[in-house]
DNA sequence: ATGGTTGAGCGTCAA
């Protein structure tokens, strides 16, 4: 029986709220984590103020980037060579940089990347008063209608700070968030909808869904470890031929204490691929 | 119903 080799490719991604503030946080997470790939989100950069110095120096030499003034704003750093990708359209005409995807060129063939920055929605629950939770719906909307239309895809991933807790237990308490914004029924239905309709969602393929499970603490938390008021609101998906290849996660509750850490935490995904 | 904290960039806005 022929086997062909299996390479180890670990897929981090981070809300890092501000690259320029953090660039020294990298080097703990690629100590911590050893990722093949790095997903940044609210970088809060302009492409033309990116240290372009940095992620080579971390060994990562390989980047796609979209950023802009103040907010915003992705990135992936690989040590793999990347091919960016531009076939997606610009989600709800703002041009915002809310999204990056790359070809990983691996010696196993390529594997399609994603990395999302969903908008977090204001603090508003309902669609008529608060313009920005409608664009949070409608964004997840057109994303879940444009990868439902594709053909069933294959090796692909898709990490992001998706800013929706979708599972009970992917909240301190599903009952008193239902309408508080990541948590309500029509934002959890629609990601469950987008992912539902051709991904497998990794995180979850490890923890079971009876198992709490967050990425994300509130700074507005006194003693956020103590408290505990978490949400799982970073997620890694994978198209259903990678299932088998999933090996491991990890959530980086640590970070959570790092010196002028994010209130995001990095997760991390094995596969052999 | 409100407060609590952080970042960008210099007003507040966004989260």
């Amino acid at each position: 029986m022929q086997r062909r080799m299996s390479q180890r490719l670990r897929i981090a991604t981070w809300n890092i709220n501000s690259l320029r503030l953090r660039l020294p946080l990298l080097s703990r997470l690629v100590a911590a984590l050893d990722p093949e790939v790095i997903c940044l989100q609210e970088t809060k950069v302009p492409d033309e103020l990116f240290p372009a110095e940095g992620p080579p120096a971390l060994g990562y030499p390989h980047v796609v980037r979209r950023g802009m003034k103040g907010y915003n704003g992705v990135a992936i750093l690989s040590r793999v060579p990347l091919v960016p990708i531009d076939t997606a359209p610009d989600w709800c005409a703002r041009g915002d940089c809310r999204h990056v995807a790359a070809l990983l060129d691996l010696p196993s063939g390529p594997v399609e990347m994603h990395d999302f920055y969903v908008p977090a929605g204001g603090d508003v629950a309902d669609r008529a008063a608060n313009p920005k939770y409608a664009h949070k719906l409608d964004f997840v909307a057109e994303a879940s209608a444009w990868f439902a239309a594709r053909p069933p895809l294959t090796r692909t991933v898709l990490v992001g700070d998706l800013n929706i807790a979708p599972l009970e237990n992917d909240v301190w308490s599903h009952r008193q968030l239902l309408d508080v914004v990541s948590h309500t029924p029509a934002e959890t239905q629609g990601l469950l909808a987008w992912q539902r309709a051709q991904f497998v969602d990794a995180l979850r393929h490890f923890v079971p869904e009876d198992q709490k499970l967050y990425t994300w603490w509130s700074y507005r938390n006194r003693d956020w470890r103590a408290s505990d008021r978490g949400r799982r609101l970073d997620h890694v998906w994978v198209s259903p031929d990678l299932r088998g290849a999933l090996r491991s996660h990890t959530i980086l509750k640590d970070a959570r204490d790092w010196p002028q850490g994010s209130d995001h935490v990095p997760v991390c995904v094995e596969l052999a691929l």
